[in-house]
DNA sequence: AAAGGGGTCAACCGCCATAGG
DNA sequence: ACCTATGGCGGTTGACCCCTT
């Protein structure tokens, strides 16, 4: 198919926005809306295509908005939801209001990906799982969890087409050689280090930590609903992760629904916060 | 003080999905 | 069923800024 000529062709201008085609672009939209982006320049009087003004909307000049930087707590939301998700960044600043997709991209390359990256190649060091957990918090929206996935010591990971066998714990060496598995999507890979450690001493160790509905398989790596009839992994996971779960349905969302419930049921939050 | 390098971020590019004709 | 227009998305670029030498 042959696309209509863009901007450049069309004697259309590129490059930052002035004040005023900003003042223009909002006051045509706070009056008219953005029925059509495509038809809106031409309308609004502006010599820009529909692409660029509604970049610009988006990225920029939407009244939500929330500017400045990234709290820690955002942070560690993005690197979750990007553990989840993968470059999904749309999906990832949905969860994130008043956050742009452009936005999170540009803080995952500049500041994320380094900082994780950082953090692979300290030696690695034997730590608990749950002990990662900060229920002090007095801010429980978001699970301390995450705290593990920034602070997650790194060990060379063995390679796996999908998900790997899991080391039984029973025969298992040490907390991290069980939670030392790889998942491999489509075109991402996902590192169960970045999640917190569990191992059988996780379940046994936490009396009343599983809740009751939840009994953990051989590995501590999934457990199972018994009143809904599900399968979770006790990471979040991608949908296009092959062969998990069991039932070959997309369970992100589950995924992330069981971290909260045991994260409430551990003292966290009292309601799921809005995922 | 100037140059160079790296970091940041707004904006663009090109592809894909989808709605509508 | 096919074609086209449009919106949306992720990857990439390049201008600007700041820090270091």
């Amino acid at each position: 198919m042959v696309r209509a000529p863009c901007c450049e062709k069309m004697g259309l201008k590129k490059g930052p926005w002035t004040p005023d085609e900003d003042q223009v672009l909002i006051s045509y939209i706070q009056r008219n809306g953005h029925g059509n982006w495509r038809a809106l320049p031409k309308q609004a009087g502006l010599l820009r295509c529909g692409k660029s003004c509604r970049l610009r909307w988006i990225n920029y000049l939407r009244p939500d908005i929330k500017r400045g930087n990234f709290n820690r707590e955002e942070e560690e939301t993005i690197i979750k939801l990007h553990e989840m998700l993968g470059n999904r960044w749309s999906a990832i600043a949905a969860r994130l209001p008043g956050r742009t997709d452009n936005e999170i991209k540009n803080v995952w390359h500049t500041h994320l990906k380094k900082r994780l990256k950082q953090n692979q190649v300290t030696p690695a060091t034997t730590t608990t799982n749950n002990k990662s957990f900060n229920l002090d918090s007095s801010e429980p929206t978001i699970p301390r969890l995450l705290e593990s996935s920034v602070h997650a010591p790194m060990s060379p990971q063995p390679s796996s087409s999908e998900i790997s066998s899991v080391t039984d714990a029973s025969t298992s060496t040490g907390i991290g050689e069980a939670n030392n598995i790889e998942i491999k999507g489509e075109d991402m890979e996902y590192s169960m280090e970045s999640f917190p450690l569990i191992d059988e001493s996780f379940w046994s160790d936490n009396p009343g930590f599983l809740p009751d509905e939840y009994s953990s398989d051989s590995s501590g790596l999934s457990c199972f609903n018994v009143d809904t009839q599900t399968q979770y992994s006790v990471a979040p996971m991608a949908d296009n992760v092959q062969g998990w779960p069991s039932d070959g349905v997309s369970h992100v969302d589950n995924g992330m629904d069981f971290w909260y419930d045991l994260f409430i049921r551990a003292g966290g939050a009292e309601e799921l916060p809005a995922f």
